[in-house]
DNA sequence: ACCGAGCTGAAGAACAGCTGAAGACCGCCG
DNA sequence: CGGCGGTCTTCAGCTGTTCTTCAGCTCGGT
């Protein structure tokens, strides 16, 4: 399973040649070295697992930020820490790790963790959540504020796509291509669309699929 | 993708063709014969991609340098060594760096992976910090201060080529051609967007994009 | 103080996106 | 087979934003 993962260390000389190792592997990896901006970034990147540093420079520790990421993401999160403390491990599953590596460590053994976690991950549910809004492709079935909403078949195919890839900005090209099927560029078409899809959404809640200008829409609560 | 190579190497028998079949490929390419003033070229020239050959004269080795590299700059490493010990291999990957050519190699085996090396880069999402600003192109986010910036297309076009290229002098000339594409010189166009993104970005600290004076702007914390 | 370079508010042109409406299309049922 | 209801697509006008141009001003160096 080919993976976003975000690296969190502040130490150069471990972070470069693990994202190093984990592209290898094939994983798309994103490097942070502090804990700035945390939010942010995962909000942009939406990755599948955050290897967190335990101790990070600035305000927040890497407990701190697993317990950021529990209420923002389902993405998984891998501890590293120098230290061997049980009161660290302990600390560490309290505030949602799914597991734990203590420095120094070899990146294989890191690697083999984090295939671990993914395969673990592995079941994806069918469903996807932007907020109150659930969308369940396998029932074919979207449903915001306990309210089921009557989709015909574009706009469920439409709805999908962008709740499956919120948090990413989608051109409309893109969604031509994978929603219809098409190749050629009819943005109104997708507009249109769009149009009909938010004013069902937006009939329980605030609006969920943001207009970029010039560049597609985002799905974001 | 075109990028800019930094090239040290201490042998002329090697280091000049190497340069020329890199230059031939459309690269950049800067030649350093030792690891002096190693840091200074650098920050002056920051590359894409350095090739550290790893005997160096000096006092300074390869890994030395690509280890100094981590901490400053998110330029990739491809390692030359006459010796093909494993040991080197594991210390040039403990170093930091992306890949490993042995002596004596094919000036074309060194560009396929010089250009396996930036595709790889080219798709790796990369965020450019500068001061408390960071700027990262693929989720097409600014953000200063914790604050996400609310920018137009093209003034998030201008930052990030500004972010990314800080420290150096960007003539007007230059950032129509970046930027905008254009080949007229109307310097009054960049003046107004930098005006726009200034007011923008001075909101929450003080001044990034500096004027200077006759030469055009300046990006520096 | 002068001059050229640079800054910026304002205007309007150009553009992207939104939406109501009309027609095309399709499957279903009588 | 023909009509009906629903859905999809096309079209056209509208709106709000963004880009560009312009003009007058400020600033810095000499």
């Amino acid at each position: 399973m080919v993976a976003r993962v975000l690296v969190v260390e502040d130490e150069d000389a471990i972070r470069a040649p693990l994202a190093a190792a984990l592209r290898g592997a094939g994983h798309e990896v994103r490097e942070v070295a502090d804990g700035a901006d945390f939010e942010e970034v995962v909000d942009a990147y939406r990755p599948d697992l955050a290897l967190l540093d335990v101790q990070l420079p600035g305000g927040r520790d890497g407990f701190a930020l697993a317990t950021a990421l529990r209420g923002r993401s389902d993405c998984a999160v891998l501890m590293v820490t120098a230290r061997d403390a049980v009161d660290d491990r302990l600390r560490g599953f309290a505030a949602g790790a799914d597991d734990y590596v203590v420095k120094p460590f070899a990146t294989v053994e890191v690697l083999a963790r984090v295939g671990a976690i993914l395969r673990r991950l592995g079941r994806v549910p069918s469903t996807v959540q932007v907020g109150d809004l659930v969308v369940d492709e396998d029932a074919r079935l979207a449903v915001r504020a306990g309210r089921v909403l009557e989709l015909t078949a574009t706009e469920f195919k439409l709805l999908a796509y962008l709740a499956g890839h919120r948090g990413r900005i989608l051109s409309k090209t893109q969604l031509l291509t994978q929603v219809w099927g098409y190749d050629e560029y009819d943005p109104n078409l997708v507009e249109v669309h769009v149009s009909a899809l938010r004013r069902k959404l937006e009939q329980h809640g605030p609006r969920l699929i943001h207009t970029a200008r010039g560049l597609g829409y985002v799905v974001r609560p």
